[in-house]
DNA sequence: CGGCTTTGACCGGCGC
DNA sequence: GCGCCGGTCAAAGCCG
């Protein structure tokens, strides 16, 4: 079953069941990069924080990483009792690219890569290197056009990007991103 | 030698 | 209860 309808969210911007059980945090809820500069068809496409089937085990395989501070954002906040979870937005962009890496500015340390159903390519985990910043990524790319990749970010950077080189495409690129907020 | 990738195991939730 | 599934862990290996 696809739980993540990727295709073309433009139309499938109500699915997500009738229930916000998402928290109220910081950011609103849905958030949709909409086509930037809309040069080309489509360089960025839309998607929205797909809630996967309800629970995806945000911080349920938290209670593995005793390394790190307890004091994070998606983990369960002391402020709240019963909320075990908290599942924040993500914010998901579709990308033409050939590959899969795009250089954002930020360090990224790839923990996992699963294959997806319906899918021939597989989905990469990454998680941002920085110390106390678990934000989190996933990349993956269409089976039907493979020459367009999805990058999905779980939470905000609290820290400077810390760029090793600069390329002036990257920044370009960047520029772009964040000329979307 | 340190940071990262690879890769199979594992975990918790959900459907049947 | 069992099996599927998406997500994560962690040991081992790779590479600059």
């Amino acid at each position: 079953m696809e739980k993540y309808p990727i295709l073309f969210p433009v139309q499938q911007a109500s699915s997500s069941s009738t229930s916000f059980p998402r928290t109220p945090d910081m950011l609103g809820s849905t958030h949709i990069f909409g086509g930037l500069h809309g040069g080309n068809s489509c360089d960025l496409l839309g998607l929205k924080d797909f809630e996967g089937r309800g629970t995806s085990s945000q911080g349920d395989g938290a209670h593995h990483m005793k390394s790190l501070a307890s004091s994070m954002e998606n983990e369960m906040r002391p402020g709240k009792k019963k909320e075990k979870k908290v599942r924040r937005p993500r914010y998901a962009f579709q990308t033409r690219s050939q590959v899969d890496i795009l250089d954002d500015g930020y360090r990224w340390r790839k923990y996992g890569q699963k294959a997806v159903k319906n899918n021939k390519f597989p989905r990469s985990y990454y998680r941002c290197t920085h110390q106390g910043c678990n934000v989190k990524k996933q990349v993956q790319r269409l089976s039907r056009d493979e020459s367009i990749v999805v990058t999905t970010y779980e939470g905000m950077h609290s820290h400077p990007i810390e760029k090793p080189n600069d390329n002036f495409e990257d920044i370009l690129n960047q520029m772009q991103i964040y000329s979307n907020f």
